[in-house]
DNA sequence: TGTACATCAGTGAACGCGCGTTCACTGATGTAC
DNA sequence: TGTACATCAGTGAACGCGCGTTCACTGATGTAC
């Protein structure tokens, strides 16, 4: 006998999802700091307390929308990069921008959630990590195997090794790279060459995201009106900072 | 007979300055969704009614915040900027980019007001567009002295003026950068190399305040810890990128 | 297969709280003559 | 310099509203025998 979920189980795993959608839409009309509970029980018919049945608290309900949505934009870019044939680099790095930059427009409340301001009063949990972290290792998981690939590109200046703090930051980039992935590469922390290129990709995360969040709200009006183009020039710039062949 | 202000009118500026300063303390409690005139007249001692009195609406009183937010920072980085010889472009540049930090750093929520999520609900008039964009055109100031100057690097890469979108914007940049100031140099929204200067300083200006957002919002937390070296890292880089000599 | 009991989902009332804004008012400051 | 009136700042009560969370409850689903 097949050990089929009961009706309970379904609703509750139905329902969880229903209650997190109602949420998100109400995240677009009153932003995190305004997320009511009330008014999510509202949409869905429910009284006020039937909440408490699936998440704790309303800041339980918040984390979860947050983990969501940083699996998500980083789903979205997963299957961007995947699409793209492996040989191409240069072609799954700028794929990542581009799906980054897409699901952000689709999903602005959301984006604002998760890389916008945090919510005062509210501690993101350890849970948001691993998810928030997900595409600056995919980032470097290409800059990685474009490094220690064939084409790789030669160093260009800065051919110390880094000293002091930031020099240690890199090493531990490093070495949070080589553990990301399935991946046969590695680098060795102390090369010069490899600090330049984890932080380059810590360059190159932030300016992603740095970029998206000038569009998102509303810094670049009367500026940049070509997000698309000024962004796919933005990740042709940080892929030849990573030493990605053209 | 010197037309010295009357008590009301010196009582009433004091006492904006005071609410501003109270809403300011408030902030940092609850962020700018929860800033709440009944908590801000509460600190002061004073009817919640008051407040309108000083500003007709809440919304009003945020706007005042923000206008001030984005002036101190402005002008905390142009003394900063003022106050390095003027012949060193390169340690000018790089002091905006530590004014601005020190600055977010010492204001964090401020910060977050002005550069973090829009608060839902909340329509930014258009007073601030001037005072958000100062910082902008500090940074294209100097990149335009240094293009225009005698040291000024030569173009490399990108020979071709920009097509499209991307193109308009760009000229339309550098339009805005010629009339920014008080110079006698200008820029040609048809040079190539002028259009790689404009989108570079728009890129050096995102960089800044994207790798603020960054360590301030806590994306940082594992990764970069080196937070000066590595924006100083960022302003030479961008030095470099706007044609800024060494 | 049927029955008895345990578990769970959802309800609706209630607690205690805070919010933005309005309004008629009192008393102080300013002004015209 | 003094008086009469107008302006303004600040008060406190009130309106109407929404919030997160708790709690005792009913009825449905699941389970053990």
């Amino acid at each position: 006998m097949v050990d089929v979920p009961g009706i309970r189980e379904r609703n509750r795993a139905a329902l969880t999802g229903e209650i997190k959608a109602a949420a998100r839409a109400e995240l677009a009309e009153h932003g995190a700091a305004g997320l009511s509970v009330r008014a999510v029980t509202r949409a869905l018919g429910m009284a006020s307390s039937a909440v408490y049945r699936y998440f704790p608290s309303r800041d339980a309900l918040l984390t979860a929308l947050i983990i969501d949505a940083y699996d998500d934009i980083a789903d979205a870019a997963q299957a961007a990069h995947d699409a793209v044939p492996a040989h191409d680099v240069r072609a799954r790095w700028r794929a990542v921008f581009a799906a980054a930059r897409a699901w952000a427009l689709a999903h602005p409340h959301e984006y604002a959630l998760i890389y916008g301001s945090p919510v005062p009063g509210y501690q993101a949990p350890q849970d948001t990590i691993g998810p928030a972290t997900r595409i600056a290792l995919l980032l470097g998981d290409i800059a990685i195997t474009a490094a220690t690939g064939e084409g790789g590109e030669p160093s260009e200046g800065e051919p110390d090794a880094l000293t002091g703090a930031l020099g240690q930051d890199a090493r531990r980039l490093i070495e949070h790279l080589n553990q990301g992935a399935t991946r046969s590469e590695a680098l060795d922390p102390d090369d010069a060459n490899a600090q330049r290129i984890a932080l380059a990709v810590v360059d190159a995360w932030t300016r992603l995201f740095g970029t998206l969040n000038f569009e998102l709200f509303g810094h670049y009006v009367n500026g940049i009106t070509a997000g698309s183009a000024y962004l796919d020039r933005m990740a042709q710039q940080t892929a030849d900072a990573c030493g990605i062949p053209r």
